[in-house]
RNA sequence: GGGCAGUUAGCUCAGUUGGAUAGAGCGUUGGCCUCCGGAGCCAAAGGCCACAGGUUCGAAUCCUGUACUGCCCA
């Protein structure tokens, strides 16, 4: 927050000038609801050991101090057990509609990053099936974290693991070959455990149109056709899916490509080379006891074949050497118990302690109206992500994820998300927007125009409610910087649901075109593009769009005992 | 049997890394349309932050234990 820096820079030459070191534990920090002054520290309470004096007096001293060095403070008090609170003038408030609408798009950028390369991974779902309303989440989470991360200065690059090595997508291929049988009439025995989706006969049936004497080929290479039919065709939904979501990866990976690559070798030499793998039994072994588990894993086995982990390390020893300074993976809470050992083999390839992060994503519970939806994906697909979408809308379905911790348990309830109430606060922001735009065309219509933002016109903003939304505009770089440091998306939707709050607040309380004067109105259109400008960047953040207008909610006349006449 | 999360208002959830008097929405109750879109606003009621100890100036937040809930692994 701007204001807590400027305080911030005060305190710091003051502490400095009477020559006592900065405590650690001293902190600036924005009050909630002007509770108890706009800014407050607590350097009083925690430097009065230091400065051998009461805390009481030592806030006394330094509030004398800081009103004395900044004129926009207009009042700083001491209060509490050592606290100093301090109040802001109008003007510097005032301020930041400038700042916002100068910046326009880029308000709120931050340089957090300083230009670090981040990765952000995110869905990686194997290609085997339709992606759920479980991928979906992880979807909103990872494609917000990575605009959030880009807009708080980090260079982001999105990824997609395509795990399409291994037995999984050998089953697939057997699943798409068993259905092709039984169109082709030929009655054949049940595959063990094979996926039993709808989407499977649909492929088979594909197969068979494009291979007219497919089953006069050898098993293995009809296996192969198959699978690699299978794995295309479901592959393109996954993308369409994704694209419809306004998900974007820039980079697809595939796991067979790390063996041809010669990444696993690397990988695997990386570790020699530390001293923390070793052969035995015909095996490869990667030494996890010397970085506390319970026994060492094998990376190859003794028929050649690597393990699941094993693929997982050279993915990852693989990303580092792509100069990645911090990867973000974003996995299924399932996975959590993987993550340790994780982040353990990355230390062990020689990387610092936080260069991964895995952010674990909760199931999504499909309710309609409190009931349960069936998630088998073998027995039906009511809920795939495509479908939820097309009955809920993206936006309120990606809002709804982002509207949560990640990491914690999430209803969602199809009839609730549809409902257009603030159960679903996706309309309440959205609206904010649209009530804002409105206001503009209105303004159009009348001839009236914001101009400039000079200070003499935006002095007139000083009621509780101009002053409530300046401060919360003033707050949107800080919450972008929060929610990049903390990897923590939700809090942008907060901050909007907070913002959209106070714009509804003021729309009712404040006219804007009808104001008194015309500087009046000139100031308050001020204020309403800047918040607008600041609700849509915000809602870019979240991947949610910022609607001009809201579709008229064509609601039963009242008055005229609305009840059914038949 | 080990391990990881969680437990905050009737319900669904926040709580910015230990700060002041605990925050929203929904639901309930009561108000507000001559007005830029009422899909809105205002007010009230609603809390032993699961429980018990500990750490310190100060704990929903940190440490230990207990009880439930969910999930991973054997």
């Amino acid at each position: 927050m701007h204001a807590c820096e400027t305080l911030e820079k005060i305190l710091r030459g003051y502490v400095a000038g009477k020559g006592w070191a900065w405590p650690d534990k001293a902190q600036v920090t924005p009050t909630k609801e002007e509770k108890f002054g706009d800014v407050a520290t607590n350097l009083a309470l925690v430097l009065a050991p230091q400065a051998g004096m009461k805390p009481r007096d030592l806030a006394a001293d330094i509030c004398a101090a800081v009103q004395q060095a900044e004129p926009a403070i207009a009042k700083a008090e001491a209060a509490g057990p050592g606290f100093v609170n301090v109040f802001y003038a109008p003007a510097f408030w005032q301020a930041t509609v400038g700042e916002v609408l100068a910046a326009d798009a880029d308000y709120g950028r931050g340089s957090l990053g300083a230009g670090r390369k981040v990765q952000v991974e995110y869905v990686s779902a194997n290609p085997t099936g339709p992606l759920h309303i479980g991928h979906g989440r992880g979807a909103a989470v990872g494609d917000s974290l990575a605009r959030i991360l880009r807009f708080a200065g980090f260079e982001v690059s999105t990824e997609y693991y395509l795990n399409d090595a291994g037995r999984q997508m050998n089953l697939l291929g057997l699943s798409v070959w068993y259905r092709a049988q039984q169109i082709l009439d030929r009655n054949p025995a049940e595959p063990e455990d094979y996926y039993k989706g709808d989407y499977i006969k649909d492929i088979a049936a594909q197969v068979l149109q494009d291979n007219p004497f497919l089953d006069a080929r050898p098993e293995p290479e009809i296996l192969d056709i198959c699978r690699q039919a299978a794995q295309d065709g479901i592959l393109a939904g996954i993308k369409a899916d994704l694209a419809d979501f306004r998900t974007e990866h820039q980079v697809w990976f595939s796991e067979l490509s790390l063996v041809s690559s010669g990444a696993v070798d690397r990988a695997f030499d990386h570790l020699k080379e530390r001293g923390f793998a070793y052969d035995k039994d015909g095996a490869f072994w990667f030494e996890t006891t010397k970085l506390g588990d319970d026994k060492d894993r094998v990376l190859r086995k003794s028929d050649g074949s690597l393990t699941y982990f094993a693929s997982d390390i050279a993915y990852h020893d693989d990303k580092y050497a792509r100069g990645f300074d911090l990867v973000v993976d974003i996995w299924g809470a399932d996975h959590h118990g993987y993550v340790p050992r994780m982040k353990a083999a990355v230390q062990a390839l020689g990387q610092p302690a936080g260069a991964l992060e895995v952010i674990l994503v909760q199931l999504v519970n499909l309710l309609r109206g409190g009931q349960p939806v069936a998630m088998s994906t073998r027995s039906g697909e009511f809920d795939t992500l495509e479908q939820v979408c097309a009955e809920v809308g993206v936006d309120a379905a990606r809002f709804m994820f982002l509207s949560r911790k990640s990491d914690s348990h999430l209803d969602f309830d199809l009839e609730l998300v549809k409902q257009q109430s603030m159960d679903n606060p996706v309309y309440y922001v959205q609206y904010a927007h649209a009530r804002i735009r409105s206001v503009m065309r209105k303004a159009e219509e009348r001839g009236a125009a914001a101009g400039a933002a000079d200070a003499a016109v935006l002095a007139r903003l000083e009621t509780p409610e101009d002053l409530r939304l300046l401060k919360m505009l003033a707050q949107f770089p800080d919450t972008v910087a929060g929610a990049a440091k903390q990897l923590a998306p939700h809090f942008v939707s907060f901050y909007l649901m907070d913002l959209a709050g106070s714009l509804h607040r003021y729309y009712t309380v404040h006219q804007v075109l009808g104001a008194d004067s015309p500087d009046l109105v000139r100031a308050r259109l001020l204020l309403m593009l800047a918040v607008a400008r600041v609700l849509r960047s915000g809602l870019d953040l979240l991947g949610v769009e910022a609607p001009e207008r809201m579709e008229r909610n064509d609601r039963a006349p009242e008055g005229e005992d609305g009840s059914p006449t038949d």
